[in-house]
DNA sequence: TGAGATTTGATCGCGCGCGATATAAGACTG
DNA sequence: CAGTCTTATATCGCGCGCGATCAAATCTCA
């Protein structure tokens, strides 16, 4: 014998990159958690107020197209953000097929209550820089591949 | 003036590690769609299949430990797989809190249907082995921390 | 200009995740 | 051995993700 696996077994759960991922992933929403409730955001609220935060007025598809998300799981999140005042949706008057997304004054206010969340969060994952550089390249690289093949 | 950014200004959605993750995730589901609609499978229902063909009898407090899922997550979940005829749910006798998962003989025979998954989803995303080791031994700590600090 | 193709967003259905709560079985304690 | 506590699973409600479909606005080009 010169393995400890049978010729047909499968791999186990923990070789998988896909759920050191998923579970990876899973953690994070716990740890956001807390933080966002306070501010009455879910964490893909949260994703959506940060691209907002850094910049205004962008259409619907342009924001799917940052987040990967499209139109059939936005339209009711932004409009739930709507609902809780934190930003408008305006048919464009030159294109009347787009919705501009458009902070109001509460939703601008927000970033400033989020503020110690990045940081917050970074504490608590407490890799040194350069893992973190290597992390963040890494999942670049297969996210970039995935998104490739599947196109 | 010393940087591009305002004193207030917050992080890009690029600068985020937990959006690295979550997009990746997302990326990895639609690789494996394809792969698992030959098998009626989700991708949650995959993992459990995995988890059971490396062992079954298992409990579902202990599968949920596995995966870091309960059993609001799991229960109606496991029931699907069981329509479909992958497993059975019984209640141990010793202990009738207890559910033990079962396969089914058309549940251990898929494991010879997914056997290729793995290999093709790998050359998919077509890391070097090493770069594949780093990514999960990062995850894997990241992972740690959070569950920690989050308990 | 007018018929068909394309683009944008909205809607629907279903399967997760997960917090909160319920129920039932088992363990513990006085 | 009765009352209480704990544990394992189930149920409910809500918010994503996403494939499929639809309606309206815009574009194309004969």
């Amino acid at each position: 014998m010169l393995g400890k696996k049978a010729a047909d077994a499968f791999p186990g759960l923990d070789e998988f990159l896909c759920f050191s991922i998923y579970s990876t992933g899973h953690a994070f929403n716990q740890i956001y958690r807390p933080l966002l409730d306070k501010l009455e955001l879910t964490y893909p609220q949260y994703l959506v107020m940060v691209s907002l935060w850094g910049g205004d007025g962008q259409t619907v598809k342009e924001l799917g197209a940052q987040l990967s998300l499209d139109s059939s799981t936005l339209t009711p999140l932004l409009k739930r953000l709507e609902a809780r005042g934190y930003l408008s949706r305006r048919r464009d008057t030159q294109d009347e097929r787009q919705v501009r997304l458009v902070l109001t004054p509460e939703g601008q206010a927000l970033q400033q209550r989020a503020r110690e969340i990045p940081a917050c969060v970074a504490r608590e994952i407490g890799l040194k820089k350069e893992d973190y550089h290597t992390l963040q390249r890494l999942l670049g690289e297969v996210r970039e591949r995935l998104t490739k093949s599947a196109e």
